[in-house]
DNA sequence: CGGCGATTTGAATTACATCAATCTAGGTGG
DNA sequence: CCACCTAGATTGATGTAATTCAAATCGCCG
């Protein structure tokens, strides 16, 4: 898991240690290296000019973020848990003497990206702030590999974070988890520990993110 | 703009049309190319269970889709309008032989995507119907390179794509236009025909998407 | 123990979704 | 060529869920 992609170890590497709320690079910097997560949490967001703060990603142990050919970063990436990351210097690409499976698993890698921002969206179509929740807290299970661990979630992020990155109000959001909490669809054991009520047995063993 | 990556020339492809409404591949198929618009324009979609349609992305001239590695697709891309599409089987990525700028166009055109999923992120992440809209439209007007040309700007989807792509029910998305033109900030000349009204040149020529 | 940020709670407002009906445009066939 | 038909788009009325502003509480860190 944390190692999907292991033809990337082949690169030149390092391993570089980011405090809690430590940027990793800015909107706007120029790419120099992609990373991949090791431990902890790194978040990819944006900053409107009016204030508002949109999270697009959040990168748990085994993710590749920063992958960016473009000549800016589109994003930030700041550091929501003190995290342990993997650098790859992007020069490679540049460089040639790539062999072929190293290639793929940067294409792979890339894809990946894809992939998550794909869900992303997709949880952001649910138009309820309950469903949006439920969704990110589903998928933060299934991160964590707890769908037949009791069902106890441990969100590495702030409410804040969790608010910016469905795209709700904090006050909302709060609300919600109360109103989750009464239906008993979740039990908040602490601000950083949820015991979620297992989910029907309906694909639970879902074929699609088996292999992911 | 229709050839940015050149270095995907060198592999095997061909042309296809496909009809409006087609469906180029199907959510949970198992991939076997990806494809360049030439011509016309594609979304990329999903169907929630309870009947909910979201688009996650508008594929126009230029832009290359489904390069996914999965075992199974994650969305459905389907034909907005009328489209030719260079279809590249995604064999070549197992069968080796390709020679390092082939592979790194395959980055790219993976990191694209990334991009443009980036992007819709940010959009959703206005609050307001109107910001979404305007957002909308800018990034059309964009991609039309209309800045300069006196805003006309033609949208090749239909209303409720552009409501299932903003995250908004069809009726508020009517509304929203409507508010817009009683504001002076668009008018629909027809249906597929809006003037934007020029922005104020505040970072018209911004220098991050000048390479795109 | 004190203080500041994060989170929760409360009250009022507003924007959006929904349901329902009307209107428009594009396409078909007589 | 025009009447008809249907899908797409608009308009109206209403309920509701989310935002906003404000204040209280909690919790972590020094």
């Amino acid at each position: 898991m944390t190692d999907r992609h292991p033809a990337l170890d082949e690169l030149r590497q390092w391993r570089v240690t980011i405090p809690k709320g430590r940027m990793v690079y800015d909107e706007s910097d120029t790419p120099k290296a992609f990373y991949r997560v090791e431990s902890g949490c790194v978040s990819l967001l944006v900053h409107s000019e009016d204030g508002h703060r949109q999270i697009l990603a959040f990168c748990l142990p085994g993710d590749t973020f920063g992958l960016d050919l473009a000549g800016a970063r589109a994003t930030a990436a700041e550091a929501t848990t003190a995290s342990v990351l993997t650098r790859f210097p992007l020069a490679v690409l540049t460089d040639g003497g790539l062999n072929a499976r190293t290639m793929t698993g940067l294409v792979a890698a890339a894809t990946d990206m894809n992939v998550s921002l794909s869900m992303h969206l997709r949880g952001l179509g649910h138009v309820l702030a309950e469903d949006r929740l439920m969704w990110f807290l589903d998928w933060l299970a299934d991160r964590q590999s707890v769908s037949r661990h009791g069902g106890l979630v441990q969100p590495p992020m702030s409410r804040r974070d969790i608010a910016d990155f469905l795209g709700l109000a904090q006050e909302t959001l709060s609300r919600t988890f109360a109103r989750l909490e009464v239906q008993g669809l979740l039990r908040v054991s602490d601000i950083r520990r949820l015991i979620l009520r297992p989910r029907r047995p309906t694909n639970s063993d879902n074929p699609f993110r088996q292999a992911a």
